[in-house]
DNA sequence: AAGTAGTACAACCGCCAGGCT
DNA sequence: AAGCCTGGCGGTTGTACTACT
């Protein structure tokens, strides 16, 4: 607790007091914050003018909304550490730490609050399996794969018996490069990719297989440009969806993963 | 036009870790 | 080793602004 702390002044900060921080930061730079409020001559506690600097105004903050690309990153960034705002802060230029919270806690908690909502109501209003289909799975395994993507139900053969059954195979089929081995146990990997899982429903995360560049541009072309998404930015492995874009993704591949779970 | 509700974001608070004495 | 100080963090609150009724 600071000292004082009837005496020092609270509250929004005005431009006086701006000018007079922003001339200290100049005069003796940044640090040594308990003195900072004598120097600058500011009727404020040492904790409020580093708050007030760092995240108003040092020179190289950002303002305004967030970029696609900065929201792709945050949502990455939170699912991989959590609510660690300094650090995935630290990943995007001119943002602080407060502005990707606030960011987080004014949009996507109320989204994510708006889609378990939605969730009931598409129970009544849609196909009921819609929403409980698409589950994250780290994935470590890669397959190489040589055909069109027509995921999960088309046959899945590694190249060793592709080789014997090329006349037999039809279009919708995946042919991998890779060994028997990978392919098999890339189908386990799928089939554990459709277990239900709540936690990851609720955020509506997706992950999908690496290393298919058909893939991404099939992602890319179908789902993203609906909402004029960057597709340069995004990694089609590992990022959170709406449920209207996971409504189209299914509706696109024609509701076959949906059907597979029943 | 006035009151109310919702939204966005600045600011505060409690806590913690690390350094120093 | 213990206590204090400082910087830093995440959670929460306060408030200005906007949209809606």
């Amino acid at each position: 607790m600071e000292k004082n702390t009837l005496l020092v002044r609270k509250g929004a900060w005005t431009k006086q007091e701006d000018d007079l921080l922003m001339q200290c930061i100049d005069k003796y730079g940044e640090g040594k914050w308990n003195l900072v409020p004598f120097r600058a001559g500011l009727n404020r506690c040492r904790r409020s003018c580093r708050l007030r600097w760092l995240n108003n105004l040092r020179p190289d903050i950002k303002r305004g909304s967030f970029t696609r690309d900065e929201v792709d990153l945050i949502m990455r960034l939170h699912r991989l550490l959590g609510n660690k705002w300094s650090l995935i802060a630290g990943r995007l230029p001119g943002r602080t730490a407060n502005n990707v919270k606030n960011f987080w806690n004014t949009h996507m908690e109320k989204k994510k609050l708006a889609r378990i909502v939605g969730e009931r109501e598409m129970e009544v209003n849609i196909h009921k399996t819609i929403t409980q289909v698409i589950r994250p799975r780290p994935r470590t395994l890669h397959v190489n794969w040589e055909k069109t993507y027509k995921f999960p139900n088309a046959l899945i053969t590694s190249n060793e018996n592709s080789n014997n059954n090329k006349n037999q195979s039809s279009s919708n089929d995946v042919v991998a490069s890779s060994s028997k081995e990978e392919v098999d146990e890339y189908i386990k990997w799928c089939n554990n990719l459709l277990e239900t899982n709540e936690n990851d429903q609720e955020l509506g995360i997706v992950q999908f297989p690496k290393d298919q560049d058909h893939i991404t541009g099939e992602m890319s072309s179908t789902m993203l440009d609906f909402d004029n998404y960057n597709t340069q930015s995004v990694d089609p492995c590992n990022f959170l969806l709406d449920d209207i874009d996971i409504w189209k993704f299914l509706n696109f591949h024609d509701q076959s993963i949906t059907h597979n779970l029943n």
